[in-house]
This record gives C-alpha cells, structure tokens and sequence, in this order.
DNA sequence: ATATGTGCAAAGCATTTGCGGAGAT
DNA sequence: ATCTCCGCAAATGCTTTGCACATAT
C-alpha cells in the first residue's frame, strides 16, 4: 500500500471520529466537518471511511435497516440502540461464552452484539 | 389492512423462505423462484418480503457491509458467517446474560449477535 | 516534479414506486 | 365486475468511480 498524505480533509475526518462518543452516518460526518471545510464533498469521506476503516483506525457499526455508522477506534464493546428515539449508544462490557453457540469444527473469530431496548431516558417516561 | 390475496407468486415466495434453512439474499431467492415461475420480477419480491415482515411469517437478517437478507420465522436463533467462504449459518443456541451489559435504568427488549469465523469445511483445509 | 488526494458529476447497486394491465375474489 | 397484485421501467438513496485539477511530499 502506497504511503498515505497528511491532509486538512483527513485530520478532520479522524479528529471528528475520535472525538465523537457514538458511530456516525457519513452524512453526519459530514455536516459536522462542513463546519470547518464547506468544500469537501461526500466522495472524500467515503474514501477516508474505507482508508481508515483499512487501517483499524475507524470500524464500520451495522445497525438494522440504516447505513452503515463509522466511529473511531477503540476498546472492544459493541452497541445499543433505543427503539423510542432511535440514539445508538455504546456499551462497555461483553458477555463471555460465545463458543458454546458454535457447532463443532468451526472456529470464532469475531463478533458483533446489538441490544435493543429502552435507553434510561426513555423508559422514565 | 385490506385482505391478502393468494397468488402464485406469494405462495412460492413463501415456501422458497420456508424450505431454505439460512437466509437469503433477494436476489438469490429471485432466482430460486425463477425455476417455477421465470417472469417474477424482483419488485413482487421485495414488496411480498415486505409484507411478509409485516406479518411476522418472515424476518430480515443484517449482516456485515451486505445487503439484508430474509430467512423464514423459526425459532429465536443467531448467525454465522464464515470469512472465507462466506456463507451464512443458523446457530441453534443462545448465550444468556445479556442483560449484564446494559447500563442502569435501561431495559432490553430484544437482541441480535453475529459470529464470524471459519465454518467446518473451511477449517479442514 | 511527481504521484496521491480532492471535488465534481456520472455510474452502480439495492430498494421503492407509478402505472397500465393481469389475475384473484 | 371489482379491486388487488404483478411486471416493467423509472426513480430514489447510498456508495463508488473516472477524470481533471490541486496539493503534500
């Protein structure tokens, strides 16, 4: 792979990303960097995406039926999402035994868990 | 809701999601459906998977950076997806204490996991 | 100086929708 | 006969790509 360029589009991608406590959509991204360079277009931020996400930089959340989110690296803990106001919020813990749902010979490397629910918010109303 | 009809199209559709024992891509249950009926279009597809969901007879299945596929409603079960030859699997167990990783006042209602690794046949080789 | 990155606009997919005609009731 | 469903093609929304120019090295 090619050495990467330091550019004002990129350092504003990643310092968005690492400073955002919940994944964005790349057109959230987008506005919130807007704020600071109106010319750069979606195109740029795609491809910064898929660069960083290359990198172990940035990882991709999948969530039901929406776009794919991008938020910044960091310590392994997956998701939540409220089906009353629709925030995603991060999770800081992880169950363990997840081999036991595997049949026999296959190997695990990966996981991803979503919870749906009420956020604390929410459920005292 | 207006009365459902029974069509060809729907019935077919039906038992495709039925007999198939992993979720489906529209497009590959497109060209199952193909071999009893080759003028089906993928717009009746998507529309009676629609419905299908409505009614809870069908139920989508997100994975990865993939388009959703659909797999017929059975009991509460999770997925596997191989890395290498990337096929989806059902898993017929679940892993409990999920409640242990939400945060305080907020309440679960409902759960996906997806595990990635290497199935069987992939591991052997 | 040179190769990579950018912005724009066009292209690509997956999915949805409008419409006239076919088929289920 | 009527009203819903279908197939087709056009439209939409998200993402990717080609190209000419800008810019980091």
């Amino acid at each position: 792979m090619a050495k990467q360029r330091n550019t004002q589009q990129r350092q504003i991608i990643e310092s968005i990303l690492r400073e955002t406590d919940h994944p964005l959509l790349p057109k959230e991204l987008l506005e919130i960097a807007h704020q600071s360079l109106p010319s750069l277009g979606i195109a740029t931020v795609f491809r910064a995406l898929k660069d960083l996400v290359k990198e172990g930089v940035a990882h991709p959340v999948h969530i039901c039926c929406e776009p794919t989110r991008y938020e910044g690296a960091r310590d392994h803990h997956h998701h939540f999402k409220c089906l009353d106001c629709g925030t995603v919020f991060d999770l800081h813990s992880c169950t363990g035994n997840l081999e036991s749902m595997l049949p026999s010979n296959f190997q695990l490397l990966a996981h991803d868990i979503t919870l749906f629910g009420k956020c604390a918010d929410c459920t005292s109303h």
